[in-house]
RNA sequence: GGGCCAUUAGCUCAGGUGGUUAGAGCGCAGUCCUGAUAAGACUGAGGUCCGUGGUUCGAGUCCACGAUGGCCCA
């Protein structure tokens, strides 16, 4: 027996109840256990930072990771539903600083690092369990008890072993560069990090600064720096040499700069000398204003003042001339090691000078300008200062504007073994450079969208080495231990908790029994291999993606297991937000797959853009426009959350919000009234599924053509899904519950309330129970919790040995000998018609209550004509007419008048007009309404001479013959016949009385089965309407009896005095 | 400077492989239907499908160039 379902939904309460069933028939194991054995399809989770709770743009990609999973599993897969948790990284360390209250890195350190560690650890446990739970509530099956977390040790070691294969190709080299750098969290920043999220538009106090010429006395080189904090640092200057300078006079300086930048740079009078080349400066020296500073006079720097050639020069900002400082930048990095010139590194970690600068030591680089101005100042060396706003970055965790610090790193080369360090163990290493092999695995990748692909490999193309180093303390140890004596350069990398165990002279035991973190396994030592001695391991972290990139090997028993690896290695699918991911998480995939086993960690990929909100702009949490997962779950209900999702566009951001939420829902409602529809009447016929079945063919034209639109629907929704495209799949069914309660259930609405329990009702059941069922199933992987609900009422509840959840049961299929395209195409063209006559009773003003004679239909063609011609019960009934009927060959319906258009014709004929007027109103107006249709202009003959008319020269009015509403379109044309008898009012009447009296029952509260006991007054036609048709009134209304006279029922009556049409009717009603 | 993506109604967006008259939702105005009733349908107003060339019998769709915006990389 199926239960009521009211109009409303309400779908958080709905997905509460869902989830304490699934929960108590243990519904996902299962799952697991129906598939145990059949062939795999593996998904990999790209892990979750368990840094917080989850966002709304979380549950986006989440929805789509449980909808291909769902998905595949109903197709018979078997999955391993592992979802993980990334852990270790910097965004972690600094929302703990946050909650302790630290400003730095001594802090942390006088906090004890174990405590810090474990206070980390702590934190990615109690977000975990968060989103476990805030996922569960969005519907998101997983084995939620075997989580992966990217701290696990396997997983720590299992990025060991990938680094020791790097090591061994000669890949893994410490490099020293000039990085960008945070001063707060004291820690390089890579540049996959600063890429997209980390720049803003900063004011900085740039300067103009001279630069004395030794050899020419007083000239001097106009120099320019938004980063006054690197002048003290200054080593040389660059031109271009092809560039034309000059030089030029203001007071007693001559300054020479970029001829094209005198007029942004020189403020003032001034005199242009000559031009002179820029190979002509090369090589020239110059004074500095920070020679005398202790630091500069030991390296030697004023000696090394010269003018290089350089091509970056440009004179689209500044002088043209280019202030080198090769311990704060990294292309005057690069520029320092061609040319030999001294590195002058200025500051310390927290971007403070070092000793040797004077007045500066100890000064924090980013607020300096003003000392170093005044310092310039004073020698002369200062021309200008000029507030500057330009992009810069700041750090992407903390804000921190960032600094270049030259720095001791550790890289993995993307371009092969780094000759002059490596320590390549492989003979004859002749292996393509990493880059190019990572490019080959990236095209046998199946891309969603297919543009992926190359942004992947635009990005493969573009990224220099992968810096792997971070010298903080929550993270991956670093596997790579130099030796303890610093004459002494040997260092080597440990590929796993086995070969440290092997190798360790000291620290073991007290290391062991801990997770390979900091501080623990920095007590560990092994034996140098070049003097003998200890080494011990650098105390760097590791970068985070590496966290993330092993996860295709370290979940899956690599280490372990080769076999289980093999069975799920790669994964058939995985899916994340693309931007970011390209040299994120995909990039770190790659490397490791390419490193390890030179093949794809993946099959496929779906990328998906970025979440807005509702106006578009970025969500943030400052704004007030952030919407939490939690909030948006019991508000809007995961059900609507997750079929907005999934019909949302993956290319293009998502604007997501209440509103569009709250349209996504009336879509929704639709196919909730059908459902309801069908399980308040199935309920009282007490229709039973299958208990007396109706073979398809012997069903009526109705059924047959929805159940041919649903198997197509079943065919084009598997298609879909097996590309990744949830949103055309959602779209398709979205147009098909619009089929269906459109055109389905208004047609054949009557079919399930009628009181015999006839062969066409039993079908009307079976067909309309069928499709319902399927659409469970078919929206089961998209909306689990609507499909569950609906599957349980309308399989479970007549059938308890059906499987006790929708998501046991499989994925439907297409069945081609159900479907009927002749009749799928003579329906689509006559619903076409039946939406032109509609416009026709529009245009007449004749409400579709009121009966009419006759529609006649012009057909286009013989096929359209034979279509209306096989469907002609469901015209008539849908457009309550008698009859329709096709217009004969000459049957004229509409005539045309032919208007002159004065305006147009005015100025063409001047004198002329009238006798043109009166000449093309004589023509014949269907003729001419054909030429204007085709564009040609008409000819009219005025006193013996031809004169074309153009087709602005008239209008042409349509009107339609008497007694007909026409409408035309595109050679269909319908004619509604509006003649009205007294026998059609009057069956009009009948029609409008028994609509009011239903309104009455509903008004009463009664039950749709509920018999009614009905009384009337009535005078006129009022009363006739009674006299003839109160048989078909009553058994509309569900009346026992009708009867007429003053109202007099009992006090349990309903009385209304109705106004139908300008009679007066009093009606009573009362349950009997 | 290089690359990728986008540009369709007031707003948000659909429009695989070219095919008559370009659609939906929201909003506005008005009607209808309603034994699904806090739904639904229809009609109307509102479009240089970013522009210019080209291919084609035919271009919103394919090609080239350009404009604007977004993203990525240098």
């Amino acid at each position: 027996m199926f239960s009521p379902v009211g109009a409303d939904v309400d779908f958080p309460a709905l997905e509460r109840d869902i989830l304490a069933f699934w929960r108590e028939h243990h519904a996902f194991d299962r799952l697991v256990e129906k598939n145990r054995g059949k062939p795999s399809w593996s998904f990999i989770d790209g892990p979750i930072t368990a840094n917080g709770p989850m966002g709304v743009h979380h549950a986006w990609g989440r929805t789509y990771k449980d909808l291909f999973n769902r998905f595949k599993a109903m197709q018979g897969h078997e999955l391993r539903f592992q979802q993980g948790f990334d852990c270790q990284g910097l965004w972690v360390e600094v929302e703990v600083e946050k909650e302790k209250g630290f400003a730095s890195k001594r802090d942390i350190e006088a906090y004890g690092i174990d405590n810090f560690v474990e206070a980390c650890k702590e934190r990615v446990r109690r977000f975990a369990a968060m989103q476990t739970d805030q996922s569960i509530r969005l519907g998101y099956w997983m084995d939620w008890n075997n989580s992966y977390f990217t701290m696990a040790d396997e997983n720590n070691y299992a990025i060991w072993l990938f680094l020791k294969r790097c090591h061994e190709r000669g890949l893994i080299y410490r490099g020293i560069d000039s990085m960008p750098w945070c001063p707060r969290c004291s820690t390089g920043i890579s540049h996959h990090e600063i890429a997209t999220e980390g720049y803003d538009d900063i004011e900085h106090t740039s300067m103009y600064v001279k630069l004395p010429l030794n050899e020419r006395q007083g000239e001097s080189l106009l120099i320019w720096t938004t980063t006054p904090w690197t002048l003290p640092a200054n080593v040389a200057a660059e031109v271009h040499p092809e560039l034309t300078y000059a030089r030029v006079r203001q007071g007693d300086d001559i300054l020479i700069l970029a001829k094209g930048t005198i007029t942004s740079a020189i403020v003032g009078t001034f005199e242009v000398l000559d031009e002179i080349a820029g190979s002509e400066l090369v090589g020239l020296t110059y004074r500095g204003p920070f020679d005398d500073l202790p630091i500069n006079v030991d390296l030697g720097v004023a000696q090394a003042h010269t003018v290089i050639a350089g091509e970056d020069v440009s004179e689209s900002e500044g002088t043209g001339i280019v202030h080198i400082a090769p311990g704060c930048g990294d292309i005057d990095f690069q520029l320092g090691k061609k040319y030999g010139l001294p590195v002058v590194a200025p500051i310390d970690e927290f971007a403070r000078y070092y000793p040797g600068f004077g007045d500066l030591t100890g000064e924090y680089a980013p607020d300096v300008a003003p000392v170093i101005a005044a310092k310039m100042r004073s020698g002369g060396f200062l021309y200008r200062v000029l507030p500057y706003t330009h992009r810069y970055p700041r750090c992407w965790r903390c804000q921190t504007e960032l600094v270049f610090r030259v720095v001791d790193e550790w890289f993995i080369s993307m371009d092969g073994p780094k000759a002059d360090e490596a320590h390549a163990r492989v003979a004859g290493n002749e292996q393509a450079p990493l880059r190019d092999q990572i490019a080959d695995v990236v095209r046998k990748i199946e891309w969603h969208p297919s543009w992926g692909l190359e942004r992947e490999l635009d990005w493969l193309r573009n990224m220099g080495d992968w810096m792997i180093s971070k010298k903080r303390y929550w993270g991956l140890a670093l596997p790579i231990w130099t030796c303890d004596d610093s004459s002494c350069d040997w260092w080597d990398v440990v590929g796993g908790d086995d070969e440290l165990k092997a190798r360790a002279i000291a620290g073991w035991e007290a290391f062991d029994g801990h997770t390979p973190h900091r501080p623990w396994i920095d007590g560990v030592h092994v034996a140098c291999g070049k003097c003998g001695g200890q080494a011990s391991r650098i105390p760097d972290v590791g970068n985070p993606w590496l966290d993330a990139g092993i996860v295709s090997f370290s979940t899956l028993g690599y280490r372990h297991d080769k076999e289980y690896w093999r069975k799920w290695f790669p994964a058939d699918f995985i899916t994340e937000s693309f931007p970011g991911q390209f040299r994120n998480w995909f990039y770190s995939l790659l490397v490791m797959s390419t490193v390890l086993e030179n093949t794809e960690p993946f099959r496929a990929v779906l990328g998906y853009a970025l979440l807005r909100d509702e106006t578009g702009r970025e969500m943030h949490k400052s704004w007030g426009n952030a919407i939490e997962f939690n909030m948006a779950a019991e508000r809007i209900g995961a059900s609507v959350m997750r079929w907005l999702f999934a019909s949302a566009n993956t290319e293009s951001n998502l604007n997501f919000g209440f509103g569009v939420a709250d349209q996504v829902k009336r879509r929704l409602l639709v196919l909730w009234n059908v459902y309801a529809f069908f399980c308040n009447y199935a309920r009282l016929d007490g229709f039973v599924p299958g208990a007396q079945p109706v073979p398809v063919a012997q069903r009526s034209d109705l059924d047959r053509w929805i159940v041919s639109e649903l198997h197509v629907l079943v065919g084009e929704v598997t298609r879909r899904y097996e590309d990744f495209d949830s949103r055309s799949a959602a779209y398709r069914i979205d147009a098909f519950v619009d089929d269906l309660s459109t055109w389905y259930l208004r047609r054949g609405r009557s079919r399930y309330w009628k009181n015999e329990a006839d062969t066409d009702k039993l079908a009307a059941y079976a067909t309309l129970w069928e499709v319902l069922e399927t659409l469970a199933r078919l929206l089961a992987p998209s909306m689990p919790f609507l499909a569950e609900s609906m599957y349980q009422n309308l399989v479970r509840s007549t059938d308890p040995g059906a499987p006790v959840s929708v998501h046991l049961t499989d994925w439907p299929t297409a069945d081609a000998s159900l479907i009927d395209d002749a009749l799928r195409s003579a329906m689509s063209t006559t619903r076409h018609v039946v939406g032109l006559a509609r416009a026709a009773r529009s245009k007449a003003k004749v409400k579709v209550r009121q009966p009419l004679p006759a529609l006649v239909v012009r057909a286009r063609d013989r096929a359209e004509r034979e279509s209306v011609a096989s469907l002609v019960a469901q015209v008539e009934e849908e457009l309550n007419v008698k009859s329709v009927r096709f217009a004969t060959a000459d049957e004229v319906l509409v005539s045309y008048r032919v208007k002159p258009n004065f305006r147009a014709l005015g100025p063409r004929f001047g004198p002329m007009v009238n006798a043109v007027a009166r000449a093309i109103q004589a023509l014949d107006g269907a003729t001419v309404e054909a030429a204007q249709r085709r564009g040609e202009s008409v000819t009219v003959a005025i006193d013996g001479d031809l004169i074309e008319v153009p087709t602005d020269g008239y209008d042409v009015e349509v009107v339609d013959a008497e007694g007909f509403a026409v409408v035309e379109e595109n050679g269909t044309l319908v004619a509604l016949d509006v003649t009205l008898t007294r026998d059609l009012i009057l069956e009009g009447l009948a029609r409008e009385l028994t609509h009011r009296v239903n309104g009455m029952r509903k008004d009463a509260g009664y039950n749709l089965e509920d018999r009614i006991a009905m009384r009337y007054d009535a005078t006129g036609d009022a009363a006739e309407v009674f006299a003839r048709f109160s048989a078909s009134v009553a058994a509309e209304v569900l009346a026992t009896s009708v009867a007429a006279g003053t109202p007099s029922l009992g006090d349990g009556a309903y009385r209304q005095v109705l106004a139908v049409d300008g009679h007066e009717v009093t009606v009573a009603i009362e349950r009997v």
